[in-house]
DNA sequence: AACGAGTGTTATATTTGCAAAACAACTGGC
DNA sequence: GCCAGTTGTTTTGCAAATATAACACTCGTT
């Protein structure tokens, strides 16, 4: 009667929501106007200096920031590593649900930033390979889509969809 | 220098991770043992008692579960809905992972439970058209995923990626 | 009638993420 | 040199989501 460790592996991240938009914010930041502080930090993202303050402590703590001497903050090797792999998994997502589903473009901006801290490695690096290959130009691609864009909604007929053998994907599209 | 409205939507969600899984759990007890109280969803997440009372009191308040005069659970018609929705996008997300991008079993499952409640509508939907689409038997999609299966790895070579004009999806690739 | 097991609630504590406010340190213009 | 503005920190408070522990109720057995 357990199957409770699949739904609270969703504690187990190795960065939460908030920390990932701090460690981008630094990113962006230094990348635009070439230094990041507290206070920049707290205006990106639009929240108090205090509670920017509190939150980047914890990341110096955990070693994913460092501080200059003049207070001027920036990524540590690992704060890199990880904030790369977490821009990456953005930009998949995005690219997949903009460029693929052609979902509306905030939208996508929005749904790409909820998940991308949470999808594992394996499910993004398989993502981006399957992305890359639908745009890229090879005729298996360019016809599968040509069609896919063209039929526009596919199958709201219950009964004899492909798909729903074992569980109804249907409700979703039905009513709602 | 605000792009805070985006990461700022996080918080916005209807439900949290924790309620669409207390939600669920009603769904699956009564579906299983015709029953369903307070005990017997703590039992089933694993978290105490204690929680799963407090937990499911505010769902009550909020209007999405209703008990009977014997303490049993049950969905009220919003509940129902909504665990519809959050149950239908899992089934979807883990069909895709899964069936598609043959990403690993237990991991699909996974990273489909971490999505499962954050993703938007549109995407769902879309996502369902999509997949559906896919695992059809048209020739298009035949074709592509015979293609795309066979491939694998596809280009892990930054320089000539169809893809990484605007941002570079590749560092998740290269190292890690 | 009493006892123990199972059930539900409540009281209290912890953690996380934020705000608000107070404070100290620095900076630039005058 | 002084005053205003900016910056960073700290303290305090809050809300959500958990946990633990204590308590009360019900029921079946003896």
């Amino acid at each position: 009667m357990a199957s409770s460790d699949v739904w609270k592996a969703f504690e187990e991240n190795e960065i939460t929501h908030s920390v990932a938009h701090h460690l981008a914010a630094i990113r962006e930041l230094k990348d635009r106007y070439g230094y990041a502080r507290v206070s920049d930090v707290a205006r990106y993202l639009d929240i108090t200096r205090g509670s920017a303050s509190l939150t980047l402590k914890a990341l110096r703590q955990k070693g994913f920031v460092q501080e200059d001497e003049n207070k001027f903050l920036r990524l540590s090797e690992r704060g890199e590593r990880l904030v790369d792999l977490v821009l990456a998994k953005r930009a998949i997502v995005r690219k997949f649900l903009k460029d693929v589903l052609q979902v509306e473009s905030h939208q996508s901006e929005v749904d790409a930033c909820k998940v991308e801290h949470l999808l594992s490695e394996e499910t993004s690096e398989k993502l981006l390979n399957f992305v890359r290959f639908l745009l890229a130009d090879t005729p298996e691609a360019r016809e599968f889509l040509d069609a896919f864009w063209q039929t526009g909604d596919f199958c709201h007929d219950e009964a004899d969809c492909p798909i729903c053998e074992d569980e109804c994907l249907l409700r979703i599209g039905s009513d709602s």
